[in-house]
DNA sequence: GCAAAAGTGTTGCTGTTACACCCATGG
DNA sequence: CCATGGGTGTAACAGCAACACTTTTGC
Protein backbone atom coordinates (compact mmCIF):
# COMPACT_ATOMS: atom_id res chain seq x y z
CA UNK A 1 0.00 0.00 0.00
CA UNK A 2 1.18 3.71 -0.95
CA UNK A 3 1.95 5.61 2.11
CA UNK A 4 -0.04 8.77 2.33
CA UNK A 5 1.63 12.30 3.14
CA UNK A 6 -0.75 14.74 3.15
CA UNK A 7 1.36 17.78 3.64
CA UNK A 8 0.40 19.54 6.65
CA UNK A 9 -2.56 22.40 6.45
CA UNK A 10 -1.01 25.75 7.23
CA UNK A 11 -3.53 28.53 6.95
CA UNK A 12 -5.84 26.54 4.53
CA UNK A 13 -3.21 27.30 1.50
CA UNK A 14 -1.19 24.15 0.73
CA UNK A 15 -3.74 22.24 -0.87
CA UNK A 16 -1.43 18.90 -1.49
CA UNK A 17 1.87 17.81 -2.10
CA UNK A 18 1.80 16.59 -5.75
CA UNK A 19 4.69 13.95 -5.02
CA UNK A 20 2.33 11.66 -2.69
CA UNK A 21 -1.12 10.83 -3.18
CA UNK A 22 -3.67 8.41 -2.38
CA UNK A 23 -3.48 5.20 -4.17
CA UNK A 24 -6.95 6.38 -6.58
CA UNK A 25 -7.83 4.00 -9.45
CA UNK A 26 -10.00 6.21 -11.72
CA UNK A 27 -12.73 4.29 -13.96
CA UNK A 28 -15.44 5.38 -16.50
CA UNK A 29 -18.81 3.58 -16.51
CA UNK A 30 -21.44 3.72 -19.15
CA UNK A 31 -25.06 3.76 -18.86
CA UNK A 32 -25.95 3.04 -22.53
CA UNK A 33 -30.09 3.51 -22.88
CA UNK A 34 -31.97 2.95 -26.03
CA UNK A 35 -35.36 2.31 -26.91
CA UNK A 36 -36.22 -1.20 -28.52
CA UNK A 37 -39.70 -2.29 -29.07
CA UNK A 38 -41.35 0.19 -27.21
CA UNK A 39 -39.20 -0.15 -24.48
CA UNK A 40 -36.07 1.59 -22.83
CA UNK A 41 -33.09 -1.03 -22.70
CA UNK A 42 -29.71 -0.83 -21.16
CA UNK A 43 -26.41 -1.72 -22.40
CA UNK A 44 -24.87 -5.09 -19.95
CA UNK A 45 -21.95 -6.63 -20.25
CA UNK A 46 -21.42 -10.29 -18.23
CA UNK A 47 -18.43 -10.35 -16.20
CA UNK A 48 -15.78 -12.91 -16.84
CA UNK A 49 -13.94 -12.84 -13.68
CA UNK A 50 -13.86 -12.14 -9.67
CA UNK A 51 -15.53 -10.52 -8.35
CA UNK A 52 -18.69 -10.55 -8.99
CA UNK A 53 -17.75 -13.12 -12.02
CA UNK A 54 -20.91 -13.89 -14.53
CA UNK A 55 -22.62 -10.85 -13.04
CA UNK A 56 -23.96 -8.54 -15.36
CA UNK A 57 -22.67 -4.89 -15.26
CA UNK A 58 -22.43 -1.78 -16.88
CA UNK A 59 -19.23 -1.31 -19.73
CA UNK A 60 -16.79 0.40 -18.98
CA UNK A 61 -12.91 0.73 -18.03
CA UNK A 62 -10.06 2.41 -17.07
CA UNK A 63 -8.99 5.90 -17.58
CA UNK A 64 -5.84 5.98 -19.31
CA UNK A 65 -3.15 8.26 -18.38
CA UNK A 66 -3.17 11.01 -20.78
CA UNK A 67 -7.11 11.09 -21.88
CA UNK A 68 -10.08 13.33 -20.71
CA UNK A 69 -13.02 11.75 -18.63
CA UNK A 70 -15.33 12.10 -21.54
CA UNK A 71 -12.45 10.50 -24.02
CA UNK A 72 -12.49 7.96 -21.97
CA UNK A 73 -16.04 7.50 -22.03
CA UNK A 74 -16.35 7.91 -25.77
CA UNK A 75 -13.38 5.21 -26.31
CA UNK A 76 -15.04 2.30 -24.37
CA UNK A 77 -18.48 3.36 -26.14
CA UNK A 78 -16.58 2.77 -29.60
CA UNK A 79 -14.72 -0.52 -28.12
CA UNK A 80 -18.26 -2.34 -26.63
CA UNK A 81 -20.94 -1.20 -29.51
CA UNK A 82 -18.97 0.43 -32.19
CA UNK A 83 -20.84 4.07 -31.24
CA UNK A 84 -19.66 7.05 -31.86
CA UNK A 85 -20.59 9.85 -29.40
CA UNK A 86 -21.25 13.48 -28.94
CA UNK A 87 -20.27 15.08 -25.83
CA UNK A 88 -21.23 18.33 -26.66
CA UNK A 89 -25.15 18.57 -26.16
CA UNK A 90 -27.55 20.97 -28.50
CA UNK A 91 -24.42 19.64 -31.25
CA UNK A 92 -25.86 19.61 -34.79
CA UNK A 93 -23.41 16.94 -36.32
CA UNK A 94 -25.57 14.27 -34.66
CA UNK A 95 -27.45 13.65 -37.72
CA UNK A 96 -24.85 13.58 -40.06
CA UNK A 97 -23.49 10.17 -38.36
CA UNK A 98 -25.68 7.10 -38.68
CA UNK A 99 -24.23 5.96 -35.57
CA UNK A 100 -24.21 9.37 -33.33
CA UNK A 101 -25.29 9.00 -30.29
CA UNK A 102 -25.62 11.80 -27.09
CA UNK A 103 -23.16 11.38 -24.45
CA UNK A 104 -23.13 13.65 -21.01
CA UNK A 105 -21.26 13.17 -17.50
CA UNK A 106 -23.85 10.97 -15.13
CA UNK A 107 -22.16 11.67 -11.47
CA UNK A 108 -19.29 10.07 -9.84
CA UNK A 109 -19.63 7.14 -7.53
CA UNK A 110 -16.27 6.34 -5.16
CA UNK A 111 -17.40 4.77 -1.82
CA UNK A 112 -14.57 3.22 -0.40
CA UNK A 113 -15.78 -0.11 -0.37
CA UNK A 114 -17.75 -0.36 -3.73
CA UNK A 115 -14.76 -2.55 -5.30
CA UNK A 116 -13.22 -4.86 -2.76
CA UNK A 117 -10.23 -4.94 -3.91
CA UNK A 118 -8.99 -1.28 -3.99
CA UNK A 119 -10.02 2.39 -3.81
CA UNK A 120 -11.61 2.81 -7.28
CA UNK A 121 -13.40 6.22 -7.74
CA UNK A 122 -15.66 5.60 -11.24
CA UNK A 123 -17.12 8.25 -13.23
CA UNK A 124 -20.31 7.47 -15.05
CA UNK A 125 -21.18 8.64 -18.14
CA UNK A 126 -25.00 8.46 -19.70
CA UNK A 127 -25.42 7.79 -23.30
CA UNK A 128 -28.43 7.87 -25.33
CA UNK A 129 -28.52 5.79 -28.34
CA UNK A 130 -30.92 4.91 -31.57
CA UNK A 131 -31.98 1.44 -31.69
CA UNK A 132 -28.96 -0.54 -32.49
CA UNK A 133 -28.73 -3.80 -34.98
CA UNK A 134 -27.46 -5.65 -32.09
CA UNK A 135 -24.57 -5.53 -29.04
CA UNK A 136 -21.34 -6.64 -29.48
CA UNK A 137 -18.63 -6.87 -27.00
CA UNK A 138 -15.48 -8.10 -28.07
CA UNK A 139 -17.01 -9.81 -30.78
CA UNK A 140 -18.69 -11.84 -27.86
CA UNK A 141 -22.78 -11.92 -28.86
CA UNK A 142 -23.40 -13.70 -25.50
CA UNK A 143 -21.59 -11.52 -23.28
CA UNK A 144 -23.70 -8.60 -24.00
CA UNK A 145 -27.37 -7.75 -24.47
CA UNK A 146 -29.79 -5.45 -24.09
CA UNK A 147 -31.83 -5.38 -20.69
CA UNK A 148 -35.49 -3.46 -20.51
CA UNK A 149 -34.99 -2.01 -17.74
CA UNK A 150 -38.60 -2.70 -16.26
CA UNK A 151 -37.22 -5.93 -16.23
CA UNK A 152 -34.43 -4.30 -14.02
CA UNK A 153 -36.49 -2.00 -11.69
CA UNK A 154 -40.30 -2.43 -12.85
CA UNK A 155 -42.56 -4.56 -10.85
CA UNK A 156 -42.04 -7.58 -12.88
CA UNK A 157 -38.48 -7.86 -12.16
CA UNK A 158 -36.26 -10.54 -11.57
CA UNK A 159 -34.54 -10.27 -8.49
CA UNK A 160 -32.56 -12.32 -8.66
CA UNK A 161 -30.48 -10.13 -11.48
CA UNK A 162 -28.45 -7.75 -9.21
CA UNK A 163 -25.95 -5.93 -10.95
CA UNK A 164 -22.54 -5.85 -10.03
CA UNK A 165 -20.53 -3.38 -7.91
CA UNK A 166 -23.27 -0.60 -7.60
CA UNK A 167 -23.99 -0.78 -10.60
CA UNK A 168 -27.81 -0.65 -10.10
CA UNK A 169 -27.44 2.63 -7.87
CA UNK A 170 -25.45 3.89 -11.16
CA UNK A 171 -27.84 2.90 -13.66
CA UNK A 172 -31.24 4.15 -11.72
CA UNK A 173 -29.36 7.24 -11.69
CA UNK A 174 -29.36 7.05 -15.60
CA UNK A 175 -32.65 6.28 -16.10
CA UNK A 176 -33.71 9.01 -13.84
CA UNK A 177 -31.65 11.80 -15.69
CA UNK A 178 -32.84 10.44 -19.02
CA UNK A 179 -36.47 10.59 -17.72
CA UNK A 180 -36.55 13.78 -16.24
CA UNK A 181 -33.93 15.28 -19.24
CA UNK A 182 -36.33 14.85 -21.89
CA UNK A 183 -38.93 16.77 -20.33
CA UNK A 184 -37.54 19.82 -20.88
CA UNK A 185 -34.66 19.38 -23.42
CA UNK A 186 -35.01 17.78 -26.82
CA UNK A 187 -32.95 15.24 -25.85
CA UNK A 188 -35.07 12.43 -26.90
CA UNK A 189 -34.20 13.04 -30.29
CA UNK A 190 -31.31 11.43 -29.84
CA UNK A 191 -33.07 8.01 -29.23
CA UNK A 192 -34.22 8.43 -32.41
CA UNK A 193 -32.64 7.85 -36.05
CA UNK A 194 -31.03 10.65 -38.17
CA UNK A 195 -35.20 11.28 -39.92
CA UNK A 196 -37.52 9.85 -37.72
CA UNK A 197 -41.34 11.10 -37.85
CA UNK A 198 -43.57 12.92 -35.08
CA UNK A 199 -44.67 9.48 -33.85
CA UNK A 200 -41.81 7.49 -33.57
CA UNK A 201 -40.57 10.48 -31.36
CA UNK A 202 -43.89 10.18 -29.32
CA UNK A 203 -43.39 6.36 -28.66
CA UNK A 204 -39.75 7.34 -27.22
CA UNK A 205 -41.14 9.64 -24.62
CA UNK A 206 -44.06 6.74 -23.91
CA UNK A 207 -41.24 4.02 -23.86
CA UNK A 208 -39.25 5.94 -21.74
CA UNK A 209 -41.81 7.18 -19.22
CA UNK A 210 -44.00 3.97 -18.92
CA UNK A 211 -46.97 6.45 -20.29
CA UNK A 212 -49.06 6.71 -23.16
CA UNK A 213 -49.37 10.39 -24.94
CA UNK A 214 -52.55 12.05 -26.98
CA UNK A 215 -50.76 11.58 -30.52
CA UNK A 216 -52.99 14.70 -32.02
CA UNK A 217 -51.43 17.18 -28.47
CA UNK A 218 -47.93 15.26 -28.85
CA UNK A 219 -47.78 16.62 -32.55
CA UNK A 220 -48.83 20.14 -31.95
CA UNK A 221 -46.71 20.86 -29.12
CA UNK A 222 -43.58 19.27 -30.79
CA UNK A 223 -44.09 20.84 -34.39
CA UNK A 224 -45.12 23.85 -32.38
CA UNK A 225 -42.00 25.17 -30.26
CA UNK A 226 -40.07 26.67 -32.74
CA UNK A 227 -35.73 24.70 -32.97
CA UNK A 228 -37.51 21.45 -31.93
CA UNK A 229 -37.67 19.99 -34.82
CA UNK A 230 -36.94 20.56 -38.56
CA UNK A 231 -38.82 19.37 -41.66
CA UNK A 232 -36.73 17.32 -43.91
CA UNK A 233 -39.33 17.28 -46.57
CA UNK A 234 -39.62 13.78 -47.14
CA UNK A 235 -42.33 11.45 -46.00
CA UNK A 236 -42.61 7.56 -44.92
CA UNK A 237 -44.88 5.21 -44.11
CA UNK A 238 -42.63 2.90 -42.36
CA UNK A 239 -45.24 2.94 -39.77
CA UNK A 240 -48.63 2.24 -41.58
CA UNK A 241 -50.99 4.72 -42.18
CA UNK A 242 -50.78 7.75 -43.84
CA UNK A 243 -47.92 8.67 -44.98
CA UNK A 244 -45.77 11.28 -42.10
CA UNK A 245 -43.28 13.95 -42.03
CA UNK A 246 -39.90 13.34 -41.40
CA UNK A 247 -38.16 15.61 -39.53
CA UNK A 248 -34.49 16.08 -38.10
CA UNK A 249 -33.47 17.23 -34.40
CA UNK A 250 -33.27 21.19 -34.43
CA UNK A 251 -30.89 23.04 -32.59
CA UNK A 252 -33.07 23.86 -29.74
CA UNK A 253 -31.69 22.29 -26.91
CA UNK A 254 -33.95 23.62 -24.55
CA UNK A 255 -37.47 23.10 -24.21
CA UNK A 256 -40.10 26.28 -22.89
CA UNK A 257 -42.66 25.15 -21.61
CA UNK A 258 -41.67 21.69 -20.98
CA UNK A 259 -43.00 18.53 -22.04
CA UNK A 260 -45.44 17.70 -19.60
CA UNK A 261 -44.98 14.13 -18.28
CA UNK A 262 -48.46 12.41 -17.34
CA UNK A 263 -48.18 11.50 -13.52
CA UNK A 264 -49.40 7.76 -14.08
CA UNK B 1 5.43 7.41 -12.41
CA UNK B 2 4.33 4.54 -12.22
CA UNK B 3 4.29 1.96 -14.86
CA UNK B 4 0.52 1.35 -16.08
CA UNK B 5 0.08 -2.58 -16.61
CA UNK B 6 -3.18 -2.38 -17.90
CA UNK B 7 -4.62 -6.09 -19.10
CA UNK B 8 -5.50 -7.17 -22.43
CA UNK B 9 -9.41 -7.00 -23.36
CA UNK B 10 -10.51 -10.40 -23.98
CA UNK B 11 -14.17 -10.58 -25.13
CA UNK B 12 -14.50 -7.10 -23.36
CA UNK B 13 -14.57 -9.56 -19.76
CA UNK B 14 -11.25 -7.98 -17.93
CA UNK B 15 -11.91 -4.92 -17.08
CA UNK B 16 -8.84 -4.02 -14.51
CA UNK B 17 -6.03 -5.75 -13.10
CA UNK B 18 -6.49 -4.68 -9.11
CA UNK B 19 -2.65 -4.34 -8.64
CA UNK B 20 -1.78 -2.27 -11.61
CA UNK B 21 -3.74 1.16 -11.81
CA UNK B 22 -2.60 4.53 -13.20
CA UNK B 23 -1.27 6.74 -10.92
CA UNK B 24 -4.36 9.51 -10.43
CA UNK B 25 -4.92 11.53 -7.61
CA UNK B 26 -8.28 12.48 -6.26
CA UNK B 27 -9.98 15.52 -4.69
CA UNK B 28 -12.80 17.54 -3.90
CA UNK B 29 -13.38 20.69 -4.98
CA UNK B 30 -16.26 23.11 -3.38
CA UNK B 31 -18.42 25.73 -4.83
CA UNK B 32 -19.77 27.57 -2.17
CA UNK B 33 -23.28 29.73 -2.52
CA UNK B 34 -24.29 32.57 -0.83
CA UNK B 35 -26.97 35.84 -1.19
CA UNK B 36 -25.19 38.45 0.75
CA UNK B 37 -26.65 41.96 0.50
CA UNK B 38 -28.88 41.18 -2.40
CA UNK B 39 -25.99 39.18 -4.31
CA UNK B 40 -25.16 36.05 -5.27
CA UNK B 41 -22.04 35.14 -3.86
CA UNK B 42 -19.11 32.10 -3.89
CA UNK B 43 -16.31 31.52 -0.99
CA UNK B 44 -13.00 31.64 -2.50
CA UNK B 45 -9.33 30.91 -1.10
CA UNK B 46 -6.16 32.46 -1.46
CA UNK B 47 -3.73 30.04 -2.66
CA UNK B 48 -0.10 30.20 -0.90
CA UNK B 49 2.13 28.03 -3.30
CA UNK B 50 2.75 27.40 -6.83
CA UNK B 51 0.66 26.78 -8.81
CA UNK B 52 -1.38 29.86 -9.29
CA UNK B 53 0.05 30.83 -6.07
CA UNK B 54 -1.64 34.19 -5.05
CA UNK B 55 -4.38 33.64 -7.43
CA UNK B 56 -7.92 33.01 -5.59
CA UNK B 57 -9.46 29.20 -5.86
CA UNK B 58 -12.44 27.31 -5.06
CA UNK B 59 -11.75 25.34 -1.37
CA UNK B 60 -11.10 22.02 -1.59
CA UNK B 61 -8.34 18.98 -0.91
CA UNK B 62 -7.84 15.66 -1.02
CA UNK B 63 -10.26 12.88 -0.92
CA UNK B 64 -8.59 10.57 1.67
CA UNK B 65 -8.01 6.95 1.26
CA UNK B 66 -10.71 5.79 3.83
CA UNK B 67 -13.72 8.07 3.39
CA UNK B 68 -16.35 8.63 0.56
CA UNK B 69 -16.37 11.69 -1.89
CA UNK B 70 -19.29 13.27 -0.31
CA UNK B 71 -17.93 12.62 3.13
CA UNK B 72 -14.75 14.31 2.05
CA UNK B 73 -16.67 17.12 0.62
CA UNK B 74 -18.49 17.52 3.85
CA UNK B 75 -15.36 17.61 6.06
CA UNK B 76 -13.46 20.20 3.95
CA UNK B 77 -16.58 22.36 3.91
CA UNK B 78 -16.46 22.21 7.66
CA UNK B 79 -12.45 23.06 7.83
CA UNK B 80 -12.92 25.98 6.24
CA UNK B 81 -15.86 27.86 6.99
CA UNK B 82 -17.50 26.11 9.89
CA UNK B 83 -20.27 24.74 8.01
CA UNK B 84 -22.02 21.24 8.55
CA UNK B 85 -23.86 20.09 5.58
CA UNK B 86 -26.18 17.85 4.45
CA UNK B 87 -25.92 15.75 1.89
CA UNK B 88 -29.28 13.98 1.48
CA UNK B 89 -31.83 16.45 -0.69
CA UNK B 90 -35.47 16.85 0.64
CA UNK B 91 -33.97 15.93 4.53
CA UNK B 92 -35.71 17.90 7.26
CA UNK B 93 -32.76 18.51 9.28
CA UNK B 94 -31.41 21.66 7.84
CA UNK B 95 -33.98 23.24 9.54
CA UNK B 96 -32.67 21.85 12.93
CA UNK B 97 -28.54 23.22 12.19
CA UNK B 98 -28.58 26.63 12.53
CA UNK B 99 -25.56 26.44 10.13
CA UNK B 100 -27.19 23.38 7.96
CA UNK B 101 -26.34 24.13 4.27
CA UNK B 102 -27.17 21.95 0.97
CA UNK B 103 -24.72 19.92 -0.56
CA UNK B 104 -24.82 17.89 -3.86
CA UNK B 105 -22.14 16.72 -6.47
CA UNK B 106 -22.11 18.93 -9.45
CA UNK B 107 -19.37 17.35 -11.45
CA UNK B 108 -16.05 15.55 -12.27
CA UNK B 109 -13.39 17.66 -13.76
CA UNK B 110 -10.21 15.21 -15.44
CA UNK B 111 -8.47 17.36 -18.12
CA UNK B 112 -5.43 15.12 -18.26
CA UNK B 113 -3.32 18.71 -17.80
CA UNK B 114 -5.59 20.73 -15.25
CA UNK B 115 -2.71 20.37 -12.78
CA UNK B 116 0.52 20.78 -14.33
CA UNK B 117 2.10 19.02 -11.87
CA UNK B 118 0.24 15.45 -12.10
CA UNK B 119 -3.04 14.15 -13.10
CA UNK B 120 -5.50 15.12 -10.90
CA UNK B 121 -9.68 14.02 -11.03
CA UNK B 122 -11.20 16.34 -8.90
CA UNK B 123 -15.25 15.87 -7.73
CA UNK B 124 -16.62 19.18 -7.72
CA UNK B 125 -19.47 19.61 -5.10
CA UNK B 126 -21.94 22.27 -4.84
CA UNK B 127 -22.95 24.01 -1.35
CA UNK B 128 -25.81 25.89 -0.91
CA UNK B 129 -25.50 28.34 2.64
CA UNK B 130 -27.65 31.09 4.25
CA UNK B 131 -25.60 33.89 4.70
CA UNK B 132 -22.86 33.56 7.11
CA UNK B 133 -21.22 36.05 9.56
CA UNK B 134 -17.17 35.91 7.55
CA UNK B 135 -15.13 33.41 6.10
CA UNK B 136 -12.63 31.93 8.14
CA UNK B 137 -10.03 29.70 6.33
CA UNK B 138 -7.89 28.16 8.90
CA UNK B 139 -8.30 31.12 11.20
CA UNK B 140 -6.93 33.88 8.47
CA UNK B 141 -9.35 36.19 6.92
CA UNK B 142 -7.31 37.85 4.16
CA UNK B 143 -7.04 34.09 2.72
CA UNK B 144 -10.75 33.95 1.85
CA UNK B 145 -13.82 35.81 1.06
CA UNK B 146 -16.70 35.59 -0.44
CA UNK B 147 -16.53 36.96 -4.13
CA UNK B 148 -19.80 38.16 -5.66
CA UNK B 149 -20.44 36.15 -9.05
CA UNK B 150 -21.63 39.61 -11.29
CA UNK B 151 -17.80 40.73 -10.66
CA UNK B 152 -16.30 37.15 -11.87
CA UNK B 153 -19.18 36.94 -14.94
CA UNK B 154 -20.98 39.67 -15.09
CA UNK B 155 -20.67 42.95 -17.38
CA UNK B 156 -18.69 45.01 -14.83
CA UNK B 157 -16.13 41.83 -14.50
CA UNK B 158 -12.79 42.36 -13.43
CA UNK B 159 -10.89 40.14 -16.15
CA UNK B 160 -7.92 40.09 -14.28
CA UNK B 161 -8.87 38.34 -11.70
CA UNK B 162 -9.03 34.69 -13.40
CA UNK B 163 -9.30 31.92 -10.87
CA UNK B 164 -6.92 28.91 -10.38
CA UNK B 165 -7.02 25.60 -12.75
CA UNK B 166 -10.24 24.92 -13.86
CA UNK B 167 -12.29 26.58 -10.79
CA UNK B 168 -13.59 29.11 -13.66
CA UNK B 169 -15.33 26.89 -15.62
CA UNK B 170 -16.23 24.91 -12.44
CA UNK B 171 -17.93 27.51 -10.49
CA UNK B 172 -19.73 28.79 -13.71
CA UNK B 173 -20.84 25.35 -14.02
CA UNK B 174 -22.05 25.25 -9.99
CA UNK B 175 -24.07 28.53 -10.29
CA UNK B 176 -25.67 27.68 -13.52
CA UNK B 177 -26.65 24.50 -11.72
CA UNK B 178 -27.98 26.39 -8.29
CA UNK B 179 -30.17 29.12 -11.10
CA UNK B 180 -31.79 26.39 -13.07
CA UNK B 181 -32.29 23.96 -9.93
CA UNK B 182 -34.13 27.00 -7.56
CA UNK B 183 -36.63 26.83 -10.71
CA UNK B 184 -37.84 23.75 -10.06
CA UNK B 185 -37.53 22.74 -6.67
CA UNK B 186 -37.35 24.31 -3.10
CA UNK B 187 -33.53 24.31 -3.16
CA UNK B 188 -34.02 28.38 -2.70
CA UNK B 189 -34.72 27.67 0.70
CA UNK B 190 -31.15 26.40 1.43
CA UNK B 191 -30.04 29.70 1.04
CA UNK B 192 -32.55 31.00 4.03
CA UNK B 193 -32.18 30.87 7.30
CA UNK B 194 -34.42 28.33 9.68
CA UNK B 195 -36.78 30.72 9.88
CA UNK B 196 -37.65 33.17 6.99
CA UNK B 197 -40.04 35.23 5.64
CA UNK B 198 -41.57 34.97 2.02
CA UNK B 199 -39.95 37.98 0.81
CA UNK B 200 -36.46 37.17 1.83
CA UNK B 201 -37.36 34.20 0.21
CA UNK B 202 -38.35 36.17 -3.24
CA UNK B 203 -34.91 38.33 -2.60
CA UNK B 204 -33.24 34.86 -2.88
CA UNK B 205 -35.01 34.51 -6.11
CA UNK B 206 -34.02 38.05 -7.22
CA UNK B 207 -30.51 37.82 -6.57
CA UNK B 208 -29.40 34.22 -7.59
CA UNK B 209 -31.40 35.20 -11.39
CA UNK B 210 -30.43 38.62 -10.85
CA UNK B 211 -34.12 39.89 -12.00
CA UNK B 212 -37.27 41.29 -9.98
CA UNK B 213 -40.13 39.49 -9.06
CA UNK B 214 -43.82 40.51 -8.51
CA UNK B 215 -44.34 40.25 -4.75
CA UNK B 216 -47.92 39.70 -4.96
CA UNK B 217 -47.74 36.28 -7.41
CA UNK B 218 -44.44 35.20 -6.15
CA UNK B 219 -46.35 35.41 -2.47
CA UNK B 220 -49.61 33.24 -3.67
CA UNK B 221 -47.13 31.08 -5.56
CA UNK B 222 -44.99 30.05 -2.68
CA UNK B 223 -47.57 29.78 -0.41
CA UNK B 224 -50.38 27.69 -2.84
CA UNK B 225 -47.70 25.28 -3.56
CA UNK B 226 -48.54 22.44 -0.81
CA UNK B 227 -45.51 21.79 0.78
CA UNK B 228 -43.17 23.84 0.03
CA UNK B 229 -43.51 25.89 3.17
CA UNK B 230 -44.66 25.51 6.75
CA UNK B 231 -45.76 28.12 8.90
CA UNK B 232 -43.99 28.19 11.72
CA UNK B 233 -46.46 30.59 13.72
CA UNK B 234 -44.48 33.57 14.33
CA UNK B 235 -43.82 36.78 12.92
CA UNK B 236 -41.23 39.39 12.53
CA UNK B 237 -40.53 43.21 10.95
CA UNK B 238 -36.94 42.59 10.43
CA UNK B 239 -37.85 43.30 7.22
CA UNK B 240 -39.40 47.15 8.05
CA UNK B 241 -43.68 47.45 7.23
CA UNK B 242 -46.21 45.01 8.18
CA UNK B 243 -45.82 41.83 10.13
CA UNK B 244 -44.80 39.44 8.06
CA UNK B 245 -45.51 35.32 8.96
CA UNK B 246 -42.19 33.26 9.39
CA UNK B 247 -41.84 29.66 7.47
CA UNK B 248 -39.89 27.01 7.54
CA UNK B 249 -38.81 24.73 4.77
CA UNK B 250 -41.63 22.06 3.66
CA UNK B 251 -40.71 18.49 2.85
CA UNK B 252 -41.89 19.02 -1.12
CA UNK B 253 -38.44 19.09 -2.84
CA UNK B 254 -39.82 19.16 -6.57
CA UNK B 255 -42.03 22.22 -6.99
CA UNK B 256 -44.67 21.14 -10.30
CA UNK B 257 -45.35 23.46 -11.64
CA UNK B 258 -41.89 25.23 -11.62
CA UNK B 259 -41.58 28.53 -10.63
CA UNK B 260 -40.58 30.81 -13.86
CA UNK B 261 -37.74 32.66 -14.41
CA UNK B 262 -38.18 35.87 -16.63
CA UNK B 263 -35.97 36.01 -19.76
CA UNK B 264 -34.60 39.41 -18.68
C1' DG C 1 -49.73 61.03 8.69
C1' DC C 2 -46.44 58.74 5.73
C1' DA C 3 -43.38 55.22 3.96
C1' DA C 4 -42.62 50.49 3.58
C1' DA C 5 -43.49 45.84 3.25
C1' DA C 6 -47.27 42.11 3.55
C1' DG C 7 -51.07 40.25 1.67
C1' DT C 8 -55.88 39.69 -1.25
C1' DG C 9 -59.04 40.25 -5.42
C1' DT C 10 -59.76 40.48 -10.15
C1' DT C 11 -59.13 40.40 -15.07
C1' DG C 12 -57.17 39.02 -19.41
C1' DC C 13 -54.12 35.95 -21.64
C1' DT C 14 -51.49 31.71 -22.69
C1' DG C 15 -51.14 27.10 -23.02
C1' DT C 16 -53.07 22.46 -22.05
C1' DT C 17 -56.66 18.77 -22.23
C1' DA C 18 -60.05 16.16 -24.28
C1' DC C 19 -62.23 14.82 -28.07
C1' DA C 20 -64.69 15.34 -32.73
C1' DC C 21 -63.30 15.15 -37.14
C1' DC C 22 -60.84 14.71 -41.69
C1' DC C 23 -56.68 12.80 -44.61
C1' DA C 24 -53.85 9.40 -47.06
C1' DT C 25 -52.02 5.08 -47.49
C1' DG C 26 -51.77 -0.50 -47.58
C1' DG C 27 -54.20 -4.60 -47.95
C1' DC D 1 -63.93 -0.96 -48.10
C1' DC D 2 -61.72 -0.85 -43.89
C1' DA D 3 -57.97 -0.61 -40.62
C1' DT D 4 -54.15 2.22 -39.36
C1' DG D 5 -51.62 5.92 -38.27
C1' DG D 6 -51.13 11.24 -39.49
C1' DG D 7 -52.81 15.67 -38.83
C1' DT D 8 -56.38 19.93 -37.80
C1' DG D 9 -60.25 22.40 -35.22
C1' DT D 10 -62.35 23.65 -31.16
C1' DA D 11 -64.31 24.33 -26.60
C1' DA D 12 -63.57 23.97 -21.56
C1' DC D 13 -60.31 24.74 -18.21
C1' DA D 14 -56.01 25.74 -15.33
C1' DG D 15 -52.33 28.71 -14.21
C1' DC D 16 -49.91 32.95 -14.69
C1' DA D 17 -48.98 38.19 -15.44
C1' DA D 18 -50.43 42.59 -14.41
C1' DC D 19 -52.17 45.74 -11.41
C1' DA D 20 -55.73 47.96 -8.18
C1' DC D 21 -56.41 47.73 -3.48
C1' DT D 22 -56.31 46.78 1.69
C1' DT D 23 -53.56 45.72 6.02
C1' DT D 24 -50.18 46.51 9.68
C1' DT D 25 -46.15 47.98 11.41
C1' DG D 26 -42.03 51.91 12.47
C1' DC D 27 -40.94 56.64 12.60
Amino acid sequence: MIIVRETTKIGGMSRYDPSAFPPFAVTVDLVVLTVRDHELCALLVKRGEAPFQGYWALPGGFVRPDEGLAEAASRELAEETGLRAQSAPGQVLAGQNPFGAHLEQLATYGHPQRDPRMRVVSVAYLVLAPDLPSPRAGGDASSARWAPVSELFGEDRNDGELLAFDHGQILADGVERARSKIEYSSLATAFCPPEFTVGELRRVYEAVWGVVLDPRNFHRKVTGTPGFLLPSGGTTTRQGGRPAQLFTAGGATVLNPPMLRPEA
